[in-house]
DNA sequence: TGGAAATCAATAAAAATTATCCAAAAGGAA
DNA sequence: TTCCTTTTGGATAATTTTTATTGATTTCCA
């Protein structure tokens, strides 16, 4: 859990109970979509509007306070800026979970030298089973 | 340039100009999202409907002929199926380049399975600036 | 070649995203 | 604090993107 009001206004942000608890709700649950931070702020501030929830992902991810999460097929979502780290990502329920980034690193990089390319940001997704989906299929049979 | 009609056969999907010259461009022009497919097809069918371009693709990625490169900010785009490999996308122009997986894929799976998760695919993609766009800009300067 | 099944085009409908506009709130300066 | 400027939020409209429907056309195998 982050200092949030700082994060905010490092970038010229203002700190409004909006803002605060969808950067809030993205964190506790590591990866959201839009529709889950709506219906999940509803809760809590229930005159909130959805085009509110677009115009904060928005400035957000543009400030780099959080980061897009594109998904094969379904709708992107979104975490909380983080060391840099890749996705295993279920194709049975929809979890993401994040992974250790190391090991790649080094290869990734020079290979993007290799090809005189500037690299700016990776995005690694493994899509396949997480072991909860693994252990409930199982159980089946 | 592959044998399109065969990969439809094997799928049991009916080869029409339609879905054959939906295959064709993507396969010249290597990643292109839906609008882009949408208007070079229409160059030489002009009577095709967008409509028609989604359900194709669509089934064409079910049938995993055709494989959705899911991009920040932006619409997806897709590729003819082929050996693993790793993208390059421009932030600047859009671009997109393929690069080869192999020194990466042990490092990878090997942490999947380190996990508990069951890989089914890799999407690794490397945003930044690609040659061209690193030259033009230096230019300016 | 005939005919069932798949596909297409056109269009409507639905879903997702963005823009507009005005009221409300935030945050700095006095 | 209070005032003032600027940003933001909420409601809603507009736009864009995607999917569903339907009847006509095409594919392809027997």
């Amino acid at each position: 859990m982050g200092d949030y009001i700082s994060m905010l206004k490092q970038n010229g942000l203002k700190t409004t109970f909006q803002r605060l608890y969808i950067m809030q709700v993205i964190d506790d649950y590591g990866h959201l979509d839009i529709d889950e931070i709506y219906s999940k702020v509803l809760l809590v501030h229930p005159s909130i509007s959805l085009a509110t929830i677009y115009k904060n992902i928005l400035t957000l991810v543009e400030k780099k306070v959080i980061k897009e999460v594109p998904i094969e097929g379904k709708k992107s979502k979104y975490e909380i800026l983080k060391q840099d780290h890749f996705h295993l990502i279920c194709i049975e329920c929809g979890s993401v979970e994040d992974c250790d980034y190391e090991e790649l690193s080094g290869v990734v990089s020079s290979s993007s030298r290799h090809h005189h390319f500037l690299q700016k940001k990776v995005e690694l997704s493994v899509y396949g089973y997480c072991k909860k989906c693994i252990d409930k299929i199982n159980e089946k049979s």
